[in-house]
DNA sequence: ATGACTGCAAAGACTTTGCATCTTT
DNA sequence: AAAGATGCAAAGTCTTTGCAGTCAT
């Protein structure tokens, strides 16, 4: 039996939270966007519907990031930046594994690979600058 | 004022069960490990340590699967596989993102990049056999 | 003796879930 | 009316932390 899918506000509200952003936002992210136009909103329907939403393919986890799931509403493949100090996830839209990787994995090794991410960690221009005002500071 | 490190045969253990393994374990893992040769061995203590062996260098992170976080004793880069059904992590030795491609990142978007992960997601063989035979029992 | 390390248990943070109620079809 | 979706709060997991006792130097 297939389930049926309804229609709801929230649902939709969701959705178009997350297709709205560039931020890679975490539940909490969502719940406090949308909980001034959804008094009633609740955290958990946050929580059901992301995990609806990845398994339609609609959205995608990006992986936690400082303790919590961050999602992506753009599915076709990129990559990300990681801020190891502010914890900002940005979308390197230029930057792409080569071609043929996941193919040359597969056969290699006998996985069926699915998707691969390709991700760097650093420091964001903002805090950088904010550290080494830091270190001037206290070398100083 | 540095800090000074001093040696405990626990903290000396922990190490050695992440290095001498290639299963990239979870704080649990190690403890389980552990627990039969240290009795009063304590799971903070070795979220303690982790957290500190990371800090040190000795360890990284491969990031959080299925909930838990996962590390690795070997620093040097390398590319990981996560199979999404049992979660296992397994090492990709050979395959390495292209050289040059952290600092065309770097100088591109004015990132510090400290590192750079290449993972692949997907089935392992053995979940894949699994799979094959639940799909065939159910479909029968 | 000093300060680092640990065990223990409590607390914290994030996420999931059971159940009654409300909505969509 | 039937089945999905939600709110609320409790429960579940994983991780961190405060404190008193232990151990390395």
């Amino acid at each position: 039996m297939e389930r049926t899918v309804r229609y709801s506000k929230k649902r939709e509200a969701i959705l178009n939270a997350i297709q709205g952003t560039s931020c890679h936002p975490s539940a909490e992210w969502v719940y406090q966007q949308l909980k001034p136009l959804h008094p009633d909103l609740s955290l958990g329907t946050v929580y059901r519907n992301l995990a609806f939403f990845q398994k339609q393919g609609l959205i995608r986890s990006v992986g936690v990031v400082q303790g919590q799931e961050r999602f992506d509403g753009i599915v076709a493949p990129h990559s990300h930046f990681v801020c190891n100090s502010c914890g900002s996830v940005l979308d390197l839209p230029d930057v792409r594994p080569e071609t043929g990787l996941e193919q040359s994995v597969s056969s290699q090794y006998g996985f069926v690979v699915e998707r691969c991410e390709l991700t760097f960690y650093g420091l964001c221009p903002s805090c950088l600058h904010q550290n080494q005002n830091f270190k001037e500071e206290t070398l100083s």
